[in-house]
DNA sequence: GTTGGCACTCTGATGCGCCGACTGCTAGCG
DNA sequence: CGCTAGCAGTCGGCGCATCAGAGTGCCAAC
């Protein structure tokens, strides 16, 4: 039951050094090698005793017979929450962290995407971000505009930028100061709200005041539905083909499940999901590692994913997420994510809309 | 020198029938399969004496001694030229499109990228789409708005939906009618017009009128900048992993070349300017087929390319785009993509801003 | 010009043997 | 009681030879 007596000094180094080898060489780890590489004080033979225990615990397994062992779903786990140390970003990573977001975008969407594309760049690994849910922005401003006697446009303005926008054509005249005061209404009642306090009971409340009529009440509904929109969550992801650069991935089979994960934006979000909600729940911005049959896919049965919250102003949360191999550097792929998380909650908080 | 008196009818008919074959079974192709299958009405002898010949003119190479032949690009070339018939949309595609754009989107972007979904589906290839250059965009309407006394937000509506948005913050106090009478001059000066004709010189000369502050007229620079900008056009790709079902991607450098050049956006856009300068200049609507070499990439010395383009009103072009092996079924795709091109550029004009 | 026949070539699959790597076990040592 | 040296055993991977199959080119005959 205590991992503190199963697994004396010894055997916790050795499983540490048996994970860190292969996560470096991709070949399973022998007892000789161990010996040589890594000073242990004693032989081959002793070796070979503690890596059976090892084994017959669940923390190691053999690809067969007569091969070296490799970290079982276990292993990896023991590794990351006890075993190995933390790292930090080094200098470069800093830097080069910090160069992207100085010249990032502005629009949620752009960052997001961007934002893949340094952290696959510099984990060498498939890297996800997932913006926070349209609810939980900042209601900014509504326009509605007045385009023609019987065309409009409506526009609502959040934290994340233009929420949405739409184009409505009405069967009867419009008048633009009507359009004008409607806006101004709507403004000063929603002005410090969140996106999902705002409903249609409050919309309709207001248009009774203003005496609107239905058509402009339908249209004002809708585009607050768009910009509230959360079941389509702004996903992006980037680096599918640094995957192929690891061994595990030469089979088709595997690498063919991967790319349908990456182009389906539904699994992809599936992915990271389940994560996203106990994060909104617990509020702390630690970094978890979800391993192998952990991810609850079969397909990922020989893939981990680091998931990282980033915090967008006070309210929502959004998630960065390094897909890859079980055999992954944990230790750097965890200082990555985090740093970039939070540069990119910094930066988000830099340009959202005052 | 002439084509019609080097190939005989039946040359072209044997070498159509290799090109068909090959496509359909992606095997070098024999003598003894062309007889068996196809009725020739002459014996292999005769056949392998017109392989070799079609060989000698360039039409068909040998991967080794003692196997079929198969299509050099000049063989895809002529059987795509003049040899393949056309062929036309099956009931089924012709639903499946239409029922796709029934419920598409209204943003061009995401039309652009659900478009490429359906195209990679309906193709069993990967699917290219580039959106219009921003700068054929019609302008629609511009509106400053008052936030605060020292913030702003700036919008420019184009036919492509919300060309830009921006929130400014100035140094002085901004008064919210000064806002409203630019937006008002400007809407009335440029009514009508396309986004390219839109220079910094007529933006000063309205601000100019009015008295505006340097402060705000470069912001309204700057919102009118980012809503022609036209160094990243709008692209899409899908389809990757349907690339691994072909023979030829087993490979894992070729896999990987193709797989890069998916993920950045530019080499994917280089990979079809050419195409469309030449629409541009040329403005019809035919499908280009480009095939191997021809595309001008090592990488993609074995792939080939279909693109067609869409017209978006009577201004802008875009191209779709399918890219796959060179043993791709030229008829079929063709077809898919022109009526897919069809349809979007319908699917625009309809939902474009009026 | 066409055809049947034949010798030849080359690939890909199959099977075999060997090498190397690693293990588990046992007997002996401190 | 833990550690070690030594040894037999196991298994995957690699190189090599073999073989069947598919296809060709060529030639002589029709």
């Amino acid at each position: 039951m205590n991992e503190k007596l199963e697994l004396d000094k010894r055997k916790a180094f050795i499983l540490a050094t048996v994970v860190y080898e292969y996560i470096n060489t991709a070949e399973p780890v022998g007892s000789v090698t161990l010996t040589q590489k890594y000073n242990l004080g004693v032989s081959s033979a002793t070796v070979r005793n503690e890596l059976a225990e090892l084994e017959s615990l669940g923390y190691l397994v053999q690809p067969h017979t007569s091969a070296g062992r490799i970290p079982s779903d276990a292993g990896y786990r023991t590794y990351v929450d006890r075993l190995m140390q933390p790292e930090s970003l080094t200098k470069d990573d800093t830097r080069r962290i910090r160069d992207q977001f100085r010249e990032a975008s502005q629009e949620l969407g752009d960052v997001i995407e961007q934002t893949t594309r340094l952290l696959s760049g510099l984990s060498g690994n498939l890297a996800i971000a997932v913006a926070p849910s349209r609810d939980t922005h900042a209601f900014k401003h509504v326009q509605l505009l007045w385009l023609s006697s019987r065309t409009g446009l409506a526009i609502v303005v959040t934290s994340g930028g233009v929420g949405a926008q739409r184009v409505f054509e009405w069967t009867t005249e419009v008048n633009a100061d009507e359009l004008t005061r409607l806006s101004n209404a709507l403004n000063s009642r929603f002005g410090g709200r969140v996106m999902e306090e705002i409903g249609p009971a409050d919309i309709d409340a207001v248009c009774a005041e203003l005496g609107t009529s239905a058509e402009i009440r339908e249209a004002v509904r809708g585009v607050f539905a768009t910009a509230r929109q959360t079941d389509e969550p702004e996903i992006a992801a980037a680096g599918a083909q640094n995957l192929l650069d690891q061994p595990e991935f030469h089979d088709l089979r595997k690498l063919r499940a991967i790319l349908r994960i990456v182009e389906e934006q539904r699994t992809l979000y599936d992915l990271i999901a389940d994560e996203l909600a106990a994060e909104n729940a617990a509020a702390t911005d630690a970094a978890h590692v979800r391993i192998g049959h952990e991810l609850r896919a079969d397909e990922l049965s020989e893939c981990s994913v680091v998931t990282v919250p980033y915090r967008f102003g006070d309210r929502g949360v959004g998630m960065l997420a390094i897909l890859g191999p079980r055999r992954m550097p944990y230790g750097r792929l965890i200082a990555l994510a985090s740093g970039t998380a939070r540069s990119l909650g910094d930066h988000l908080n830099d340009v959202e809309i005052r």
